[in-house]
DNA sequence: AAACTATTGCAACTTTGTTGCAAATATTTT
DNA sequence: AAAATATTTGCAACAAAGTTGCAATAGTTT
């Protein structure tokens, strides 16, 4: 089963065009996550740095990305492989960071654990950014 | 047992200026995260803006603030309660953001939970910011 | 393939953060 | 309490990151 990068675009009432195809196709390639600047570069700066965060932006929005907030808030994104819709995100997994490689991983297998919060405090969303040495540089 | 804002400084072996003062004097009324933007204005645009980043910088070196990763990659800043000192942070709480009043609490009653990585990977530092209604807007 | 709709690139702008350096302030020494 | 020394500050100039309006272009529908 193999869903094609243009159909996942219809699927959301996308239009397929270049710059969303290749940025798509990029995020499978990398598997983990990208910032705006190594979507520049690795497109070859073949695409205007407006596209790219207008493209971003609507991803985000369709549910097809996530943002990942890091330590030193820079602003990192990763493909949803959950079921993500528009303007309903439900990645229920952890974030790890690489303090050697830069490496940001999606932990799908580790889920989001329980935090008992004091009394008068809702929770609607939890995130946890882990960070140290991954399985490639430890 | 009360310890005076120039005290603290000294403490850090950092002189004693107006700016510094006047900024942790803030974060000390206020309780609450603060970022930079909050900072040059609730000092009433008195400071340089350039002095204020500089000013960040040193008291999260020294071990005074701590920053706070967001959702949304914003820069955020709070006193650290713990023993924290010069490079080494140990602030083991947990982040809360109120999506209501913009509020960010330090819950220092609230530990870091654990979790159990994939084989191969190293745990360093945890983060975990929690999103919701905090205590007044419930 | 014409008509229509949505996306792109450009220009211009704002916001955020950084760096070098001389002037001002704080600390230490005499 | 001055003078000498060390540190910090504000300014200017810059770099990086992100936003907006709008005409040209590309994608979709009929
Ligand atoms: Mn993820
Ligand atoms: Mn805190
Ligand atoms: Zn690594
Ligand atoms: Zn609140």
């Amino acid at each position: 089963m193999h869903t094609s990068i243009a159909d996942i675009l219809k699927q959301n009432q996308l239009s397929v065009t270049g710059s969303r195809t290749k940025i798509l196709e990029l995020f499978q390639q990398t598997g983990g996550a990208l910032a705006h600047a190594d979507i520049e570069l690795k497109t070859g700066e073949q695409f205007d740095r407006v596209t790219i965060y207008r493209t971003l932006q609507t991803f985000v929005e369709k549910g097809i990305i996530h943002t990942i907030p890091t330590a030193d808030n820079s602003v990192l994104y990763a493909l949803c492989k959950d079921q993500c819709s528009e303007g309903h995100h439900h990645d229920n997994h952890i974030h790890f960071i690489c303090d050697d490689c830069g490496t940001t991983y999606c932990l799908e297998q580790v889920a989001i654990p329980e935090v008992r919060l004091p009394n008068g405090f809702t929770k609607k969303q939890t995130d946890v950014v882990v960070s140290g040495l991954c399985n490639k540089c430890s």
